[in-house]
DNA sequence: CTATAATATATGTTTTGGCGAATATATTGC
DNA sequence: GCAATATATTCGCCAAAACATATATTATAG
């Protein structure tokens, strides 16, 4: 499914503001969950879903259930390219990024993944 | 006007298939005409002009005029990102681009930039 | 000035894609 | 089983975008 991932498919899939955000938060903090991103972004939890949907389906992103939270991160058999790809991208924009960024660090409440206190 | 280039707009404008072949074959070649993306995409004229005219609108192509034909490339002032961004994946998908090189070099009758016979 | 080649744009239509709102599913705790 | 929280999906609507065809523009040759 990861393998055929062409340029064209991998930039259709990134051209969208909201897709973008998730893809560079994700790669930025290595996993994230649908709260903590519709928290990030300051979306409504569905729109966030359904965008989450796509960036699974083309296989960008995936996702692992934890109890209550699903928690997405790159994918793990995501071509070199892809990531490198990334890594530029997520190095000159950090400016671009900060509003997520920062409401993601403030939010109270962030789940746990597996560890201190709660 | 370069400025302003978000991963946003970058990823919206490369979102199609016509248009990331056309900035990978510039990015690889340097420089080409019209006719000869027009041939090495096997696309109508018009629909190449099309896309290239959306590439150039949102900064990432730059055209010159050089008699009857039109040059494209990168543009010049592109943000370090974009290219950093382009060449893993022109690294990685020399195959997927491999029909539309192959139709370039094969083409006949190819315009001379600044040199030799004709 | 005319004809031809290269390129650009305009038009009408169709497809794609995003959105909000409502609803469905899954997990936890009682 | 019930309530609460987290997440996913469906639906109808609207706007953006792609397409093919036709036509306009610009440059060169004669």
């Amino acid at each position: 499914m990861v393998e055929h991932l062409t340029p064209t498919t991998v930039f259709k899939c990134l051209a969208d503001e909201t897709r973008v955000r998730i893809a560079l938060l994700v790669a930025r903090e290595g996993e994230l969950c649908v709260c903590e991103l519709t928290c990030a972004l300051d979306e409504s939890q569905p729109k966030i879903s359904r965008h989450l949907a796509l960036l699974r389906g083309c296989g960008i992103l995936e996702d692992r259930r934890q109890g209550q939270w699903v928690y997405y991160r790159l994918h793990p058999h995501l071509p070199d390219w892809v990531t490198d790809m990334l890594q530029p991208i997520l190095a000159a924009n950090k400016n671009w990024l900060g509003d997520n960024v920062q409401r993601l660090e403030s939010m109270r409440n962030r789940p746990e993944r597996a560890s201190s206190c709660a």
